[in-house]
DNA sequence: ATATTTGTTAACCGAATGGTTAAACCATAT
DNA sequence: ATATGGTTTAACCATTCGGTTAACAAATAT
């Protein structure tokens, strides 16, 4: 069987979509771009993946799945509430760097395409908030934390910690500081931000 | 002269463009649909813009000469701290809702576009943070908040404020809510977001 | 009244783009 | 060796898109 050559063609081809989709966007996106990545030809993307579109929803699962786990690690981490923000803090930073443009892909292609988290919904691993909701109760009757909505918390944490990498380059001009300057920014905020927050809510 | 017909026009092209531009981006927009919304013929748009990408860049100028104002109102105004806390969350979710693309739009181009707040920053009325770096100071040698970096400040103002209108189709997914109910979530943080940070900091 | 400038349009153009086709290639099974 | 199946390519196609042209319309100046 040819399996392992074609196999590695496909990823190559996902590898390249990847990386041109998460960078310039649906829309900003060149089939033969991404095949001039992928070092192959062009009618191999429409024999793997059938339409520009069918690619980019690859694409797109790919980067949610990498993402969900992340949630996942406030949604449902089953450690202590200022432990989970502390972690989730700590380790989501280190992610964005892996994966610079993943989030800023997801948030924005689900902007121009709000229906589509419908069929991400389906797949098991959806981060749910129903663990988190509890949690959160219970340290608010526990006196731990003062009264708070969840899903308030929760907004709260995302924004903190996953806007400036969104931002940054509108960030980096208004507090005007270099990209060097900035990152060493971003790395006191794995700490800095976590504080922030439980300084927020503990009683 | 005919300088009222030419200046509606003109005005016309431009509204129909940042409807465009900042729902579908630069790579997302057409000059044929900018042309239709502004009920034009699409040679219009070349006669008074010349190009794409100069109706883009005066559309962006535009935009950005809206957002500036709304962060000055943290950077320059020269009220109290936590009263300018206080007061920029209230506004800011109002300007929002009056201008639901811009933010993201503003944000996302950037991103595409780094080098582009180059222009920007000479523009007058860019934003500074020198007085509100200042104040933060002045606040903590007073024993008013807790020692902090204005630039960590800063970024969590915008944070918790941004970030929730950005992500919204990715917010109301995660925390399980529908349109109105997230509509209702947002409303609430008007207060609620001025209170959690003033509570991170204060003494 | 008429020439001149400004505004507007229909028709057109060339390049780029997503997608298709038909032939070649190549590993494996017979 | 050769037939078979999936894999890969060069060439091609239809359409879309940003932009241009040339002619027409309307306002203003002389």
């Amino acid at each position: 069987m040819a399996k392992e050559k074609s196999d590695n063609t496909e990823i190559e081809i996902l590898n390249a979509a990847k990386e041109i989709f998460q960078q310039k966007g649906m829309d900003g996106a060149r089939m033969q771009e991404i095949a001039d990545k992928a070092k192959i030809n062009k009618a191999l993307l429409h024999y793997y993946y059938r339409s520009k579109q069918l690619l980019f929803e690859a694409v797109f699962k790919s980067a949610f799945a990498l993402l969900a786990p992340q949630l996942n690690k406030v949604l449902n981490d089953d450690s202590d509430l200022f432990d989970k923000i502390r972690k989730f803090t700590d380790s989501y930073i280190s992610f964005v760097i892996k994966h610079p443009y993943l989030p800023n892909f997801v948030i924005q292609e689900l902007n121009k395409n709000p229906e589509f988290i419908q069929k991400l919904r389906l797949q098991e691993n959806f981060p749910s908030i129903t663990t988190f909701k509890l949690q959160v109760s219970d340290a608010i009757e526990k006196k731990i934390i003062i009264p708070i909505q969840a899903e308030q918390l929760f907004i709260n944490i995302m924004s903190l910690n996953v806007f400036p990498f969104i931002a940054e380059p509108l960030l980096t001009a208004l507090i005007n500081v270099d990209k060097k300057k900035y990152n060493e920014i971003i790395q006191n905020r794995k700490i800095d931000v976590a504080n922030f927050i439980i300084n927020a809510i503990k009683i």
